[in-house]
DNA sequence: AGTCAATATGTGAACGATAACAAGTCAGAA
DNA sequence: TTCTGACTTGTTATCGTTCACATATTGACT
C-alpha cells in the first residue's frame, strides 16, 4: 500500500480512503489514486484489516453436508448474496454431528467471523459459549425454534409433516408409513416425525411398529425395504419418506421392483429437490422454500451487520404441498 | 493472549509456542499455560497471525457451481480433508464463467490464501497475473492440460468421451447423438465434444446438424428434445449426453414420452453421480473419480505447502466406462 | 479583514500475533 | 573449576491497515 501511495504522492491514509470512502477524497486525488491503484494491481490484506477493525468480512457457515441439493441450493443464494456485498464465505461440513459442529466452530472463531449461519437449533454448551464470546449475529436456519439463539429462518417441520400426513389420508390413504433417516440430534429428523404421528392419533390410525422406518443412509438400499413393505399384513398402502433423496429411493426402488406407484403404493417425498418433478412417476412432495431460506439469511445477516434489523427473531418462510403422480 | 500469559506467568510469546510448538517446552510451563488457555477460553487471532506470519491459512477454491453432486462431493472431500490439516476452506461459485472467477479471485486475493484451487485451466488474463504476483501454489481440476499453470489433476475428457462413443459402437449403436450445456469457455465441454467427434470421424459416421445437440440449462426441457429426436430420419439409435445431468433428464424424459430405453434410443452419460445407478434404467455412464480428484487436490495442496511435493504436475486419475441398463 | 465551518489530507499509535535474536539455566566434559 | 552447548524463556521489532485526532486549505458570512 505504500508503493501505491508513493506512486500517488499521498499517504497510506489516503489510499486507505479511496478504497472505503471515495467520496471523502477530492476528485483530483482520487484520480492519481485511483491510477497508482490500477497501475499496480494492489490487493489490500485483509488480515490486516480485520485486525485493526476488530471484525471480518466473513461469514461463517456450517451446513450437514453439502451433497444434497436442498442445502447446496441454500449454499449458493448465501455465497452469491454475500459476495455482492463483500462478505466471504467459510464454509464448514458438520455431518450432521454437533460435536463436528463444535470442533469445526473452534477452528473458525479464530476469523473473528461478522456473522454465522448454522442449520437447525441444537448446539453443545462449548458451541454455545462461543457465540455468545463473539458477539457476532447468528442465525439459525431449517427449522422455527420455540427460542432461537439469536434469529432464526425456517419452516415448521412438525406442521409441514403434519400437513402432508393429512393430505395423504384425504386422498384415500389409510396406512401411512413413515421412513426417516435416524438422527437423533437432528432436530428437524425429530420434527418431522413428530408430526407424523400428531396426525396419525389424530386421525385415528395406529402406527404400528413396522410403519415407522428408520435406515442408515442415501437412496441405494431403499428397494428392498420397499419391497418388504408392501407385502406387509395388514396392508400399508402409503410411504412418507422425510427427505426427497429417500423418497427417490424408494419409489425408484419400487418402479424396479415391479411394484405400482401410487396404485400399489403411493410415496410422498420432503423438499422438492429439482429431481422430484423429473421422476417418473413425478413425486408429490412437500416443497421447502430453500433458495428464500438463503435470501432472507443473507438479508438478515446485512441488516443485522449494519444495525437496521428489527425483524422478528424467528422466520417463518412456510411450505407447501406439491401433489403430482405418485400419491 | 496477554491474559492467558498473565494468569500462566509467562509471555505472550510462550503462550503463542504453546500454541505452534507444544514440544519445545518444558512439561510444567505447558501444563501452566494449557490450564490457562482452557479457563479462559482463549481462541487464537488468525488475522493477526496472518498478517505476522505473511501467509493464512485459508485454502481458496473456485467451483462453476456447488448444486451439482460432481462437484459437491469434491468439495466435500476437499473441505474435510484441508480442515483436519487445520485449513480453511473459502468457498466462490463462478457459474461456468471466467470473468466470473477473475471478480471473485480478485476478492479472495486479499486473504492472502494459502493455496488455490480452481477448476479447469481456462482462466483470464488478469486471473493469471493474480495467481503469479500470490505466489501460492495452484492446483487445476477435472481435466489435464497439456499446459498446467502449476498442477493439474484430473482425467482427460477427450479420451473418455472418445471411449465411450466407441463403447456404444461397440454395443451396437451407430447414428449417435451428443448432447451438451453449451459453454464454449468450458474446456471440459469442449474436450467432451472434440473427443466424440474424433471417434465418429474413427468410425467413418458422418456427425449430421442434428446429432449436436446444445441444450441451454438443466434436466427440465430434456424431455421435448428426446421426442424430437426420436422422430429424426434417418433414425438416431443412441444419445450421449455430456453430463449425467443432461442424460437423467433426457432418460426419465424418455420413460415419460413412452420411448423405450435402449431400445428405441439408448442413452449415455457422464459423471456418474449416486442417482445414475437408481434411475430405471439405470444409466450407462462415464465415471469420473470425483472424490479420488478431492482427495489428491488436497494432499498436493498439502505437500506443497510443506515443500515436499514432488510429483508431476499433471496427475491422470483416469476414468471407468460404466455399462447399465440405458445403453 | 477576521472568524467560522466545512472539506481534505496527514500523523502516530494501535490491533494481536510471531520472527529473530538474546539471555538465562543447567548438566556434563575437559 | 571452568567451559560448552542444549534447552527454555524473554525482548523487541514488525506485519499492513485503520482509528482518532491534528493540521492545512478553502470559501462564505459577518
Amino acid at each position: 500500500m505504500s508503493d501505491v501511495a508513493k506512486m500517488a504522492g499521498v499517504t497510506t491514509m489516503t489510499v486507505s480512503r479511496a478504497l472505503r470512502t471515495p467520496e471523502a477524497l477530492s476528485p483530483y486525488t482520487l484520480e492519481k489514486v485511483t491510477e497508482a491503484l490500477r497501475e499496480t494491481g494492489f490487493v489490500p490484506n485483509y488480515a490486516a484489516r480485520s485486525l485493526v477493525s476488530q471484525r471480518s468480512q466473513i461469514v461463517v457457515a456450517l451446513f450437514p453436508t453439502i451433497m444434497n441439493s436442498v442445502f447446496s441450493g441454500t449454499i449458493e443464494v448465501l455465497s452469491r448474496q454475500l459476495s455482492e456485498q463483500g462478505y466471504n464465505l467459510l464454509l464448514g461440513e458438520t455431518s450432521f454431528d454437533v460435536t463436528v459442529e463444535e470442533k469445526l466452530l473452534r477452528g473458525f472463531m479464530g476469523w473473528r467471523p461478522a456473522a454465522l449461519i448454522l442449520v437447525g437449533s441444537v448446539h453443545t454448551e462449548a458451541s454455545r459459549h462461543m457465540l455468545d464470546s463473539s458477539g457476532a449475529p447468528v442465525v439459525e436456519l431449517w427449522n422455527i425454534p420455540k427460542e432461537p439463539y439469536d434469529v432464526a429462518v425456517g419452516l415448521s417441520n412438525h406442521d409441514a409433516a403434519f400437513e402432508m400426513t393429512m393430505a395423504l389420508h384425504g386422498w384415500g390413504y389409510r396406512r401411512i408409513a413413515f421412513m426417516n433417516l435416524h438422527y437423533p440430534q437432528n432436530d428437524r429428523s425429530v420434527d418431522r416425525r413428530a408430526g407424523y404421528r400428531a396426525a396419525m392419533q389424530e386421525l385415528g390410525i395406529e402406527v404400528t411398529l413396522e410403519m415407522e422406518i428408520d435406515v442408515p443412509f442415501g437412496m441405494e438400499r431403499s428397494g428392498a425395504i420397499v419391497r418388504d413393505l408392501v407385502k406387509a399384513q395388514p396392508r400399508i398402502d402409503a410411504l412418507f419418506c422425510a427427505s426427497d433423496t429417500l423418497a427417490v429411493g424408494a419409489l425408484l426402488g419400487a418402479v424396479r421392483a415391479g411394484i405400482r406407484v401410487p396404485d400399489d403404493l403411493a410415496i410422498a417425498g420432503f423438499g422438492d429437490v429439482e429431481l422430484a418433478s423429473t421422476v417418473v412417476p413425478a413425486l408429490t412432495t412437500v416443497r421447502v422454500p430453500r433458495a428464500e431460506i438463503g435470501r432472507e439469511a443473507a438479508r438478515i445477516v446485512m441488516e443485522r451487520l449494519n444495525g437496521t434489523y428489527d425483524g422478528p427473531s424467528v422466520i417463518d418462510c412456510g411450505f407447501g404441498i406439491i401433489r403430482r403422480e405418485s400419491a
